[in-house]
DNA sequence: AATCATTTGGATCGAACGTTCAAGAAATAC
DNA sequence: GTATTTCTTGAACGTTCGATCCAAATGATT
């Protein structure tokens, strides 16, 4: 029918999700956004409804991509427990070295947005809600397998570790040593053994 | 010497700390903290040289009252065992409460501000860094009075906890039941057994 | 080649941002 | 009582905010 967008949508969007990942909601201007993703107001307008619109599909694509990396480190491994040491002992290096700064760009909206915005509220929940299912899931799977005691309540653990993980983004934020960052994260799945 | 000040300095402190607190730094403009400090900018930037020196007086004012409230806590009691465990009782409470949306300022401006202001996460880490001393110190006195076995490690269950108390305070942004934070709760204080 | 829907870049909107300033008011010092 | 000094007041500063509009450019369809 008529002229074809130019750009990728979802490369802007994640362009945009960087930027917003970076400086928060409310300090990435439009035309920061703009930068970043080489788009003229119209263009960005046009393909979002507005800066809240934008935010919320960027949000949408961190949610489904980090549930997805859980779900495949999770599901990969023979071993449940391993795999979750493994995603803690990856949050251990990542607040105690370079990706301290970004920490979680779930935990970061869910602070300075969620709080106000019941829409975005409800979005962040969602993936924290599938991500804490996964790690029920492992855990339970553990149990099947004898890797964990089948004492050890499932749904509380699984509870239990994620609200670890929001603590362990912001961790990050006091820049950690990485000697730090590992007690710590020891110290939290002790719960498994 | 001359007129003397209407106002009384720690009050519009106070006021304005809660604004921030609720509301964020970027997103607290100065005709807000005019609003609830009934202070014209003229006086308002008089007293404190700008938005960002207000908010970090706030903040320290937050801190302040936080680590001696923690302090007050951890020392009123012969066991510093069950005083722990009321602390965080107090959180699950207050996430899954009516205090939810305010959570922490100091976690708040951790992730808001902290990532991108060294000043203010140098102000931020102080406060953290104290409250963790005080749990250690209580950790430690438990293990003096028996109360805590000498095996468990001082250093690293006071980290643990206060990483626990951060994560608890984005747990209260996906709006837990009661039952959901006291199930939490208590599978975090069973390091303390 | 003509048509037409859509993108694009730029200008621009009113509102709100953080901040400053000159004038008026009040309390002290002489 | 007068001078002096500081605080209060309210308007206004220039900038940036998110958002809109429009003319020109573009490319698929007819």
């Amino acid at each position: 029918m008529a002229r074809p967008a130019k750009f990728e949508r979802d490369e802007v969007l994640e362009k945009a999700m960087n930027a917003f990942w970076d400086r928060g909601y409310c300090a990435t201007g439009v035309a920061e956004l703009g930068a970043v993703t080489k788009l003229r107001p119209g263009s960005l307008y046009g393909a979002f409804k507005s800066k809240r619109q934008l935010f919320m599909e960027a949000l949408d694509r961190y949610g489904q991509e980090g549930v997805s990396q859980v779900r495949h480190t999770l599901s990969d491994s023979s071993s449940p427990i391993r795999a979750i040491r493994s995603i803690f002992l990856g949050l251990a290096v990542d607040s105690s070295g370079a990706g301290w700064k970004r920490s979680c760009f779930l935990v970061n909206t869910a602070l300075e947005v969620a709080r106000h915005d019941k829409a975005i509220r409800a979005r962040v929940n969602v993936y924290f809600k599938e991500i804490e299912a996964l790690f029920r899931a492992a855990i339970e799977r553990a149990q099947e397998q004898g890797e964990l005691s089948c004492d050890k309540n499932a749904k509380a653990i699984a509870a239990f570790l994620i609200v670890n993980i929001w603590g362990l983004r912001v961790l990050g934020v006091t820049r950690p040593s990485y000697s730090r960052a590992k007690m710590i994260v020891s110290q939290m799945l002790s719960v498994l053994d």
